[in-house]
DNA sequence: CGGGCCGTTGACACAAATCAATGTCCGTGG
DNA sequence: CCACGGACATTGATTTGTGTCAACGGCCCG
């Protein structure tokens, strides 16, 4: 078990651990599984459309997209993905990708192989669910941007997505204000919300107004309160630390 | 294991058998789960948002929708369950709602606890994986819903909602012409798409125009491949039957 | 110095929402 | 049997949010 692996998967055994009781030997289990690190430049697509893969990817530093396209040549961006992410940890199960995954930013990423994952997931029962856990969060993540998308304006649909993004950066506040790095440009926010880039730089206009700015990649939230209640914004659905005693009388 | 539950069951055994190799025991397995049927009316709300649910739910008859609501009062369908889908497989891991599930027209479903889902999942680990691959494709399925009410025109999303449905209702064409059953208002329909049924009547009309018409809760497709190309339709994302040799070679 | 990428701003077009009225069907009760 | 009410569908007039097109400015980097 290399020293490097380990303190790199300790982050994907963290986060796990966030949400599922997993026993020592079965968070060694996972710390000792290979994995393979690599960086991918900006706007590089590591994982095509109908490629079929035989690992899944572990965000370490960056930001990751999953991008769907349409006939027209328009982008969505269906799901973020931050450092602590597994973004395809289903590939295990449905190998051929049928989203794109594109690195937003310069990042680096930990490829481990599915035979692997497979294997701890098949010995450890209590992995395999916590792997099922993580995937379910994601789909809650994902039900929530198709409300984000379908039937909310623009300027809620921004500030809900800068809610749910201090939340998963885990952001302190610092006398009231919430700042962060968010390294994603204007015309990206716009795929990920199906807006248009200039809309996006209007609506950032408006978002302003209560307190909330976003320059040089930075995100600025002087009125949480306020972000919220624009963006009908509730935590619950990022199911954050939910590890409690129903979860050990199993 | 009662002649009726299997009969009840065996529609979620063979859903899972189109994308997964399950042994004659584990499908078994399966088959003898306890299952507690009944009926739903129209409109109701069987799971409300943050209740804590100690089943899943299978659907039998009818067709069940997951609801998000938003502040301000509107409402948005993220998912669609037809007879033969689990509609929350997941709450076995994540027993706590994110959604509202409701009938959207009479329906009966099957609860299965998730003492016993959890259970066969960890006695059968190909099970497990079986259940994580179910919900893999209702991932999928919600990524195609971003991408549909994010970044498609009305006509463009509605063709792609039905289009999917005929693909997963399995209907087959009559002389070229394909006819099923969907028994969803248009305002509903408009739930579902981040539309309102004003404009999905408009749509309707439009779409009446490429052979499409949807009359007295009948769909009746008479050009498919146009209707796909409208809705930029394909259908690889809803994985049906992949249960080739990469499969049985793990 | 020059060329991109990104952000910013304005004028205008258009898709879809909103508001409102009317029509149709169906179940219910007088 | 007919009158009524409610849910759903249909249509028109108008408003509004967002897209489109276009131009310009800042900034980084080669």
């Amino acid at each position: 078990m290399s020293t490097l692996f380990k303190s790199n998967l300790a982050l994907f055994v963290e986060r796990l651990c966030s949400r599922s009781v997993l026993s020592q030997e079965e968070q060694d289990a996972i710390h000792s599984l290979p994995a393979h690190a690599s960086q991918i430049d900006a706007h590089f697509d590591f994982v095509r459309l109908g490629e079929t893969v035989a690992y899944s990817t572990f965000v370490l530093d960056g930001l990751v997209g999953r991008f769907d396209q349409i006939g027209s040549g328009s982008r969505q961006i269906t799901a973020l993905h931050i450092p602590g992410d597994m973004t395809d940890l289903h590939s295990v199960v449905a190998p051929t990708a049928t989203s794109a995954l594109e690195a937003l930013t310069t990042s680096t990423i930990l490829k481990i192989p599915h035979t692997a994952l497979r294997a701890v997931a098949r010995k450890y029962p209590a992995v395999a669910e916590a792997f099922w856990r993580d995937e379910a969060v994601n789909s809650m993540i994902l039900a929530q941007w198709v409300v984000n998308v379908g039937c909310r304006a623009a300027k809620s649909s921004l500030a809900h997505l800068l809610c749910e993004m201090a939340c998963r950066y885990k952001v302190e506040a610092d006398a009231g204000t919430f700042r962060f790095q968010f390294p994603m440009t204007q015309s990206q926010l716009g795929d990920a919300l199906g807006l248009t880039s200039v809309h996006i730089n209007r609506t950032l206009g408006v978002l302003g107004g209560i307190g909330t700015s976003f320059k040089g990649q930075t995100v600025c939230i002087e009125d949480w309160d306020k972000l919220c209640a624009l963006g009908d914004f509730d935590r619950g659905y990022l199911q954050e630390n939910i590890r409690p005693a129903q979860m050990l009388a199993r």
